[in-house]
DNA sequence: TCACAACTGAGACTGAGTGTCAGCTCGATC
DNA sequence: GATCGAGCTGACACTCAGTCTCAGTTGTGA
């Protein structure tokens, strides 16, 4: 999936990019995302002003610079869907698989929801990688269907299943991560999947 | 629908605020949003740097501005549907409402839509202000199904009734505002109306 | 070993956004 | 119609994000 040479300068390269983000998580969620300066975190991480901007496109690329792959692992998980299975369903398996970096470090996730969720600037730029999701998942779901990329409904498509999977994100938040995960998945995937009556 | 005491200042202040998102209008559009500093604009308008921020909250509110009361126009629509109307055509009656916004000035709207899309930050920015659409319209919708606004059936609802409302706007914008704009609305909601098999 | 490419810190520079202050204008009240 | 306070204004200094250049260093491939 990834494209890495792996030359000896790309895996330094990678350890250090990571070191200085985990660096810069623990300012953040300390003292909240604007009141840390990017002087601050080169300072705590050793590394010049320069070298920061070398590493992340921005100040919150450092706390959002995993987001990209997510979007490709989607894309990719969806292109391994049997091709029988119907549209909502493959991506409610391509998406599902994202639960197990949650189970990883759960109470880590939650503190990153939140951090992004009370800080506009992250939160804008979040949105902004998911229209990235959105395109990578459209290129791979737009063939399945037999349809072009820019159709109506497999915009449509992806971005119903994309409000899917935030929405169970966001529940799972707002309930401290007590709640199911899965189940939350399902739920909002089923409300996609039910005829017409979603009545009143 | 808005909370505009209407004093002589407000209105003024008001004015005044359409002419400045005016002129800004006229240079972003000419020369691109980055290329042109907040200087250039309060200097065109003739008022100073620091009331500029009086008026906007940023730089990108100058052409954003707007954005945040189309949200109330939905949710104050979507409020006076019949309650015996199932959500996905109450949602898409209450967001036809806007083609008359883009029927008025369809050249002004493309070029207003493509200026956004090529510009990451106002791109962020524009997104940020869905994220209010998204809860003001929950909070509307959530009654009218009997359901809690923070329920994930309510948000997945609404995420995709914005995500068609998003990918008929798109295609609109792609087509140069040729394809009917409300034709493409329905094609949109169909596909969330549609039984289970929108199969390959 | 050598030459080149890629990395680094240092520092100057642009531009967005904030806060303060002193002066002006509107508009209500006497 | 003079006055007083609230709200607006421009001027200006300041912080911080992000860009660029330059000179020195280090990994890489021949």
């Amino acid at each position: 999936m990834s494209t890495t040479p792996s030359t000896l300068r790309s895996r330094t390269r990678e350890a250090v990019r990571l070191q200085v983000a985990e660096v810069a998580w623990e300012l953040f969620s300390a003292r909240g995302f604007d009141a840390v300066t990017v002087d601050d975190v080169v300072a705590a991480a050793g590394i010049s002003r320069a070298s920061f901007f070398r590493y992340f496109a921005g100040k919150e690329d450092a706390v959002l610079f995993a987001v990209d792959a997510i979007g490709a692992q989607i894309a990719q998980a969806l292109a391994a869907r049997p091709a029988g299975e119907d549209a909502w369903t493959a991506l409610q398996r391509a998406v599902d698989g994202l639960e197990a970096l949650y189970r990883r470090d759960p109470a880590g996730a939650l503190a990153r929801m939140r951090l992004v969720d009370e800080t506009p600037s992250l939160l804008a730029s979040q949105l902004e990688k998911q229209v990235r999701w959105h395109r990578m998942i459209a290129e791979v779901l737009a063939p399945r269907l037999g349809l072009t990329t820019d159709d109506v409904r497999v915009e449509v498509i992806v971005g119903a299943a994309l409000s899917a999977l935030d929405a169970a994100r966001r529940r799972w938040s707002t309930s401290n991560g007590e709640e199911d995960l899965m189940l939350l998945l399902s739920q909002a995937f089923d409300v996609l999947r039910v005829p017409a009556p979603a009545l009143r």
